[in-house]
DNA sequence: GTCTATACCGTGATAGAC
DNA sequence: GTCTATCACGGTATAGAC
């Protein structure tokens, strides 16, 4: 029952090949003759299949979205410690971010030239918000330092989690992700020194 | 003997502009067009200041990796125990990327599509490189924690300052650059706990 | 499902008047 | 120093054959 590979596009398939475009050239910087050449088919067969260049980032950053959302529907993220389920969701952040590079490389370049682009934008910050709300109850229950207001803290936290897209590139070594993962926690948690 | 404000454009006014619309658009994204309608000038005038789009990019890019690179030729990035060193890079990055904060978000969301973005990133990667030498010797002096690799602590601490350039906006308050410097080192050095 | 051909518009850039 | 007019090109998207 397993699907065998075609050699026909489907909009995920194509999806697939767009994205890594969008991320190599940027959005703005892909034509329909960028994402031709690299799927193998002319600019007018990418219309039998998407709508057209802005169905394929909105396919894209739903995904992503979709990702980052389910961490906060899952039992560690809403049960016990504000610190705990921070230190839970910033390492399902790392994980999802890494499990859905692509897709989460294009959510987090957005711009908001476009309807889609606003609308991706203002799903980000709602869950931006809801990770600073565990932050701010974790410094509520005295398990983070009061001396950092917790929306800077949280921006500067997200920004190490999210540059992540910058530079990982997936290879061969099982382990990789769970020492990334590692990695943030810890300088999160305890800095530098350790 | 100062210069009285004039209604014309200079190359770094224009520059002033332009980058500021690259910021809100994206680089791509923007048009000459844009450009001349922020300028409130025609596009042809814009011609007769820069050679085109891409030398108003290199002019940006040029002036915040100046003002980077400026950091590691000051005296206290010189001198003294790595660790000591590396604090006071960190925070002078950050105060750097505040005062030149249009260009450095410029810089730092370059793509490599063009001659001048490609070398652009090549430079960044030259002064990370320099940094990253910083914490590798810090290491070895036993001031940074060793259960961290060097490579991945120094990505992650360049993410997080770097992402400064995604939320901070100047306000009046004299004292914010301050208070999101000290954060900065704070986090970085000694985490969320503190 | 993919193609070639093409419509139509916006792009970066230039010419030349004022 | 700025303008209007214009160019050649490449952009997204569509028509219609196979």
């Amino acid at each position: 029952m397993t699907t065998p590979r075609r050699d026909t596009y489907t909009p995920d398939s194509l999806l697939q090949v767009a994205v890594q475009v969008f991320n190599e050239r940027g959005y703005d910087g892909t034509s329909m003759e960028h994402l031709a050449k690299a799927a193998g088919i002319s600019k007018s067969s990418i219309y039998h299949h998407v709508s057209g260049k802005e169905e394929l980032l909105r396919r894209a950053v739903s995904r992503a979205l979709e990702g980052l959302f389910g961490i906060l529907d899952e039992p560690p993220a809403r049960e016990g410690r504000a610190a705990d389920r921070l230190e839970y969701v910033v390492r399902r952040m790392v994980e999802v971010l890494i499990a859905e590079l692509p897709y989460v490389t294009l959510l987090l370049r957005v711009r908001g030239n476009t309807g889609t682009e606003r609308w991706a934008l203002e799903r980000r910050r709602e869950f931006d918000h809801r990770v600073a709300e565990l932050l701010k109850n974790a410094a509520a229950e005295g398990d983070v330092r009061g001396d950092v207001e917790v929306r800077l803290a949280t921006r500067l936290v997200f920004g190490m989690i999210n540059s992540i897209v910058e530079w990982y590139r997936p290879d061969g070594r099982t382990g990789a992700r769970r020492e990334v993962a590692d990695a943030v926690v810890q300088l999160v948690l305890t800095g530098l020194r350790g």
